[in-house]
DNA sequence: GAGCTCTTCTTACC
DNA sequence: ACTGGTAAGAAGAGCTC
């Protein structure tokens, strides 16, 4: 018998003589790396109808108890049956807890469990690791005190301690909780290139790897110079077989890399194939499996394989100002350097003295992620153990997904079973659904104000399902004395009220706590701010905000239309009710959108603006809370470009310390070339301080001055549009499908996802549509003057001049003559 | 071919 | 297909006159 302390990372399970058995790796407090083996026992739910018998629930359960699966490879049995007293749904209700043999064979049995006396089968489709992290509340990346006997050479579990490249392996006995210590991990980050894309298409040119004081290029090929930190091989072959010996010996904790379970890791194991390789990075020297998905995600057995985009996608991009979610623009965002210059072209093409850049270009590239892996690891570490989920499937879900998991892994604390996952035919009929009115948004009068507040609403949805216990399992089938009821919604094209339990429901109640966690970090951080406090609150913050979402979601266990609908009718309610309130009090509302008010002080002075507040607050049920989001000294409010009204989403203000906030305006949209969003933003910004619009018209002159001029660079004229989907796709010929046309014809790979970069030219045709002037970056041609006027600039500013009382005209007028002449 | 509406598409806001 | 609804706006398609 020994005790270890240790820290689960990745998690598996396997078969032994038809049992199933998880087994964990991770690390003791010395560092050593430790394979875990602790038994597994599946159980199922059935869940029992209101009153039945004693006798007949003893006859069931022997009947139960007889239910066997048998297949050519095993036998499922049932192993003991139990019952218990649980919630379902939010009821009491008693349910059989079903013991069997293994897992695997857990649909097969609920299958047979079709009595009229069950009402429900559950918990059989949950992810058996999941099962198990909550059975033995065994949360990833979290300290525990462990007994158990080590295996040594055993032949138990199949001689699995020799198989795995690990210093112990220990069969578990007992897992106990202890304090949380620091854990740093290894962390190895790995890039490749290629001249293709296709996966596996080309050859693996080079491999560079970046861990702790540890800087390789891997290469076939020849270069001039020789850094120091190449190691050359005489074919790919040698190469690959290098790269996996550097994994191996290496063997890091969590292997990274940037768009890999996309690009490097498939594309890796297609060129270790096609070279007759084992790419055996697992720990059990097994290779990446892929598991499917919209993007397939590449599993190595023993390591962590972290594909830092789709974490980085999920859960930060909504933060980050990055045109694009490329390695290049976040670590410019996030680390202040992006990546080296270097000019692609086939590898046949690269001349021996250019190959140096390019090794150069590759280590950066895995700098870069091993830097971000470090500056993400606190939101790693963070999600995982408050979902308590392991890392690998926390960096890759969707955060419906993760929200899931959080709810998933927080049902015991309220006894309650789990629902279970929609079928096919279930989320056809969901998505088929009319979607529900959503938030309200008031138009606002165009115009330029001063002396501004903002309040807002915190976690408006999320505080509103609290207070009003809304949930699929608190929604009452029809009206009853003392409940909640919702503001009148149209729902399946009837207009109607849901009405809601006072009996706190479990949903609500998980949430309430959820909002109450983060409160207490938050008070944490503003404390003693560090990054883990910090990624903590972060976590619950982007959990909390994603719950409606989620109960609308057509894939979700816990959805809920009526609910989705009621939260909204209320959202519509309260904001509406604020602005009026806000406007009764003497306020001029200027603007408000789903959760916000925007207002003229007037003569009122900020104290009693915030006392108003609190009055407000006062008013406001349950857990709601409005906030002051800030003062602003001064904001603008345009028109729509058709029909003259005032434009929603789409304003600019300033406050006191001279910050900007800008919304919806083109300055922000990606979609724009870079001279007009920043003519845009320093006209927004002029106008903003100065109050008058005079600077800003010169400004606007001198930008007009010169385009006529053809000052201005191709880089600033440069449109930016992502392909969303897949080229053959399109049914519209617009631009931008235009350009990637444009490029694949000259053999450039386009593929979905990505930005298509193209300018608009002159042309000899008199009258042409905008795709006929359609030219890629590097094509001979001059930009199209009459286009950037009155497509790109004219549009950005003219709402903002009207404002002042200057026209269209006004602008163009000066110019006219100038204009003809070219 | 001008002028209109409608559809397709992208990107924003909350 | 992998949180929801609301909204602006460009470009092109299709129609009428």
């Amino acid at each position: 018998m020994v005790q270890i302390n240790f820290i689960p990372l990745d998690y598996g399970y396997f078969d032994w003589q038809g049992h199933n058995y998880v087994r964990i790796i991770g690390r003791d407090d010395r560092g050593k790396r430790v394979c875990l083996i602790d038994n597994f026992e599946p159980y199922l739910w059935a869940v029992l109808k209101q009153g039945i018998s004693d006798r007949r629930i003893k006859e069931l359960q022997r009947k139960i108890d007889k239910i066997e699966i048998k297949l050519p490879s095993r036998i499922t049995k049932v192993k003991k049956t139990e019952i218990h007293d649980k919630n379902f749904l939010g009821k009491s209700v008693k349910a059989f807890k079903i013991f069997i043999t293994n897992y695997k064979d857990a649909h097969p049995v609920a299958n047979k469990l079709d009595f009229k006396e069950i009402e429900a089968r559950r918990e059989y489709d949950m992810s058996l690791i999941t099962k198990y992290i909550i059975d033995k509340k065994f949360i990833p990346l979290s300290w525990r005190k462990i007994s158990g006997e080590i295996l040594n050479n055993s032949s138990e579990f199949g001689g699995i301690d020799s198989a795995f490249d690990i210093d112990t392996c220990i069969k578990v006995e007992k897992i106990e909780k202890i304090e949380n210590k620091k854990f740093k991990p290894k962390i190895l980050a790995f890039d490749i290139e290629s001249d293709e894309l296709e996966l596996g298409k080309g050859e693996i040119l080079m491999i560079s790897l970046v861990s702790d004081n540890f800087k390789k290029v891997l290469t076939c090929k020849k270069s001039l110079k020789k850094p120091t930190y190449v190691e050359y091989f005489k074919s790919e072959a040698e190469m690959l077989e290098a790269f996996i010996d550097y994994v191996n010996k290496i063997s890091p904790d969590v292997l990274v890399g940037y768009f890999s379970d996309g690009f490097d890791i498939p594309y890796l194991k297609a060129r270790a194939e096609k070279n007759k390789i084992k790419l055996s990075l697992g720990l059990d020297k097994s290779q990446p499996s892929f598991f499917r998905g919209r993007i397939p995600k590449a599993k190595i057995t023993g390591i962590v394989h972290v594909d830092l985009f789709r974490f980085i996608e999920t859960v930060y991009s909504q933060y980050l100002q990055s045109e694009t979610l490329g390695l290049n623009d976040v670590a410019y965002e996030l680390l202040g350097e992006g990546k080296k210059e270097f000019n692609h072209k086939h590898s046949s093409k690269i001349k021996e003295h250019e190959w140096e850049n390019y090794f150069e270009y590759n280590l950066q590239d895995s700098i870069l992620t091993y830097k971000l892996a470090e500056k993400f690891w606190p939101d790693m570490i963070e999600f995982s153990r408050i979902i308590q989920e392991p890392l690998f499937e926390i960096t890759r879900s969707s955060m419906a997904h993760l929200l899931e998991d959080y709810i998933l892994h927080q049902l015991n604390n309220y006894n309650e079973i789990a629902e279970k996952r929609p079928l096919h035919d279930e989320i056809k009929e969901r998505r088929q659904r009319k979607r529900v009115e959503g938030a309200f948004v008031l138009e606002p009068k165009a115009g330029l104000y001063e002396n501004l507040a903002i309040f807002d609403f915190t976690s408006m949805h999320t505080s509103i399902i609290v207070s009003f216990n809304i949930s699929k399992a608190t929604l009452l089938k029809k009206r009853e004395k003392n409940s909640y009821e919702s503001p009148e919604v149209e729902f399946a094209g009837k207009k109607t009220r849901f009405y809601f339990s006072k009996k706190p429901g479990f949903f609500p109640m998980m949430f309430k706590e959820l909002i109450e966690k983060r409160k207490k970090v938050k008070r944490e951080y503003k404390e003693n701010p560090n990054p883990i406090t910090k990624a903590r609150s972060n976590a619950f913050k982007l959990l909390s905000a994603a719950v409606h979402g989620y109960i609308g979601f057509f894939g979700a266990r816990y959805y809920s239309l009526e609910s989705s609908a009621s939260i909204l009718a209320f959202v519509r309610k309260f904001n509406k009710e604020t602005i009026d309130k806000t406007r009764n009090a003497g306020y001029n509302v200027i603007y408000g959108d789903t959760d916000s008010v925007a207002f003229q002080l007037k003569n009122k002075k900020r104290t009693e603006t915030l006392k108003f507040l609190k009055k407000l607050n006062s008013e406001l049920p349950g857990i709601m809370e409005l906030e002051l989001e800030d003062f602003y000294k001064r904001g603008i409010w345009v028109t729509k470009r058709a029909g003259g009204f005032g434009a929603k989403k789409k304003y600019a203000l300033i406050n006191e310390r001279g910050k900007l906030k800008i919304r919806g305006f083109e300055t922000v949209r990606r979609d724009w070339c870079n001279l007009v969003r920043n003519l845009q933003n320093d006209i927004l910004q002029r106008i903003l301080k100065d109050g008058n619009e005079k600077k800003a018209f010169q400004i606007l002159q001198k930008t007009v001055d010169d385009l006529k001029k053809r000052r201005v660079s191709r880089d600033e004229i440069l449109i930016r549009t992502q392909l969303k989907k897949p080229l053959s796709e399109y049914k519209a010929r617009t631009p931008h499908v235009i350009a990637a046309e444009k490029m694949k014809k000259s053999g450039t790979p386009v593929d979905m996802g990505m930005l298509i970069e193209y300018f608009i030219a002159e042309t000899r045709l008199k009258k042409s549509l905008v795709r006929e002037k359609v030219k890629l970056p590097d094509e001979k041609g001059e930009y199209n003057i009459k286009y950037y006027l009155e497509h790109q600039i004219l549009p950005a500013v003219e709402n903002i001049f009207e404002v002042f009382g200057i026209k269209k005209e006004d602008i163009l007028i000066k110019d006219q003559k100038k204009l003809t002449e070219f």
